[in-house]
RNA sequence: GUGGGCGUAGCUCAGCUGGUAGAGCUCCUGGUUGUGGUCCAGGCGGUCGCGGGUUCGAUCCCCGUCGCUCACCCCA
């Protein structure tokens, strides 16, 4: 037993797992690349308040599950629990105001939430993200969910669910979660402990409950969606419009709730059965109060994360690591052995020899495994022959000209 | 933070009502003075998570602890 693990929570990706996740990076990167969003790295860490701020104090995130720790200087630094305020503090650092608006933007790696781990999730968690900020343009909500719906659907992610909702304005937000409350305060006694509990903080999670007095009450209680009106009701009847004429299918889900302060109009999550109690592949929304509340001017945005874990959670079990071309078998012949995996490899032609001094069987049984499609069998005559491992057909060859053979042979 | 399940070889696991450990896979060697993927034989490999208790004796019972896992909360 080893006497070090990972740390709660992490995990180490061994080598036959990075082709998957290469992949997924990869096809991210061609379908957003090709809706104009170039790619933006910020740091693992941020100033604390930059989360407490732009996430929401309120937030379970903010409130319990961040890491966060004093460095040498006396600052309060927190590990990146999303990637959206990191990335609209670049937009504001980088005056990228000035630039031609949206400013489409994509990103790719890990965040960390102290929580108990559980399937599909993390202490440090790697997610794959967009932001377009500068405009409320409907087509750009329209835009984004088709990307990630997109990138879900080619990446051979089935069973997916799209569920989709409006906020309405942050205004309209309020009025209605004012009114929940209300609604929920008047039939407090019929509902459960939690819900009770959460009618100030969280009053829409009482949508989720499962109790059934609660469930009751819930059914007659008013929903975001009906409160919708105005400019917010336009919005969210252009978006539907056009993820319909897009045929990207979904649902409406008037409980839908995300739990980030930032949110405002439309909002969506993309839900995978395969992933059993942690459904969401990934979601996002509208958030075009964020910027201001970071200190910059009005500025509309929106954007969405994906779980790279989850993803991989929910696609079929992906396909095998590289391998080297040509395995080099010797029996006493390493050093030449040696020299001639390096000529190949300077040919840029992937080689590979035995370095673990196994018998002439064990070497063939190596070739094998190392899924070489060639193996050259070095003879202490100087000669040289080269086989095919899948036909097992074998020939003799000019030992000078083995480069040229196998690049030949491939 | 709360609750359930589990912690025996690198991996997957077995181990009956307590008597100081087994299998399969993997890996190495041999079966063929050298040729792999099948088959056969042998071998390497374990402080039975850790600490304490009960007992003549504990992997097996009890307590604690750490870890993993699933679920709740919430989220990717």
């Amino acid at each position: 037993m080893a006497s070090f693990q990972a740390p709660k929570g992490t995990f180490d990706v061994l080598p036959e797992q990075e082709a998957a996740r290469a992949a997924v990076l990869a096809y991210t990167e061609r379908v957003v690349g090709l809706a104009g969003y170039g790619r933006i790295e910020t740091p693992m860490f941020e100033d604390t308040a930059l989360f407490a701020r732009g996430v929401g104090e309120a937030t379970d995130i903010v409130r319990k599950e961040m890491f966060t720790f004093e460095d040498g200087g006396g600052r309060s630094i927190t590990l990146r629990p999303e990637g959206t305020a990191p990335v609209c503090r670049a937009y504001l650092e980088h005056g990228m105001h000035r630039l031609a608006q949206p400013v489409k933007l994509w990103y790719a790696g890990s965040f960390f939430r102290y929580e108990r781990p559980q399937e599909g999730r993390y202490r440090q968690f790697n997610q794959i993200g967009a932001e377009a900020i500068g405009s409320g343009s409907p087509l750009l909500d329209a835009e984004v969910v088709i990307l990630l719906d997109g990138i879900l659907r080619g990446l051979g992610i089935d069973r997916l669910k799209l569920k989709l909702s409006s906020l309405g304005s942050t205004a309209a937000r309020m009025a209605y979660r004012d009114e929940l409350r209300e609604y929920l305060r008047a039939h407090e006694s019929d509902l459960s402990e939690e819900v009770r509990a959460r009618i100030d903080l969280n009053p829409m999670r009482a949508f989720d409950s499962d109790h059934e007095r609660t469930r009751g009450v819930m059914a007659g209680a008013p929903t975001l969606l009906e409160r919708l009106e105005g400019e917010d009701a336009e919005h969210f009847a252009e978006v539907r419009a056009l993820l319909d004429a897009a045929g990207v299918a979904y649902e409406l889900d008037p409980t839908l709730v995300r739990g980030l302060d930032y949110y405002n109009r439309t909002l969506f999550e993309f839900d995978c059965d395969r992933l059993g109690a942690q459904s969401g592949v990934g979601g996002g929304g509208r958030y075009d109060g964020l910027i201001e509340m970071l200190g910059g001017p009005a500025t509309p945005a929106i954007g969405w994360a994906a779980g790279i874990e989850r993803i991989l959670l929910a696609m079929e079990a992906p396909q095998p690591q590289g391998s080297v071309e040509a395995f080099i078998v010797s029996a006493e012949q390493r050093e030449r052995a040696f020299a001639l995996v390096l000529e190949l490899r300077a040919a840029g032609i992937g080689a590979d020899l035995d370095l673990a001094g196994r018998s002439f069987k064990g070497q063939m049984k190596q070739a094998d495994r190392s899924g070489a499609r060639a193996a050259v069998i070095l003879e202490a005559d100087g000669t040289a022959k080269l086989r095919d491992m899948g036909s097992g057909e074998q020939r003799e060859v000019d030992p000078a000209r083995i480069v040229d053979e196998i690049r030949a042979a491939s």
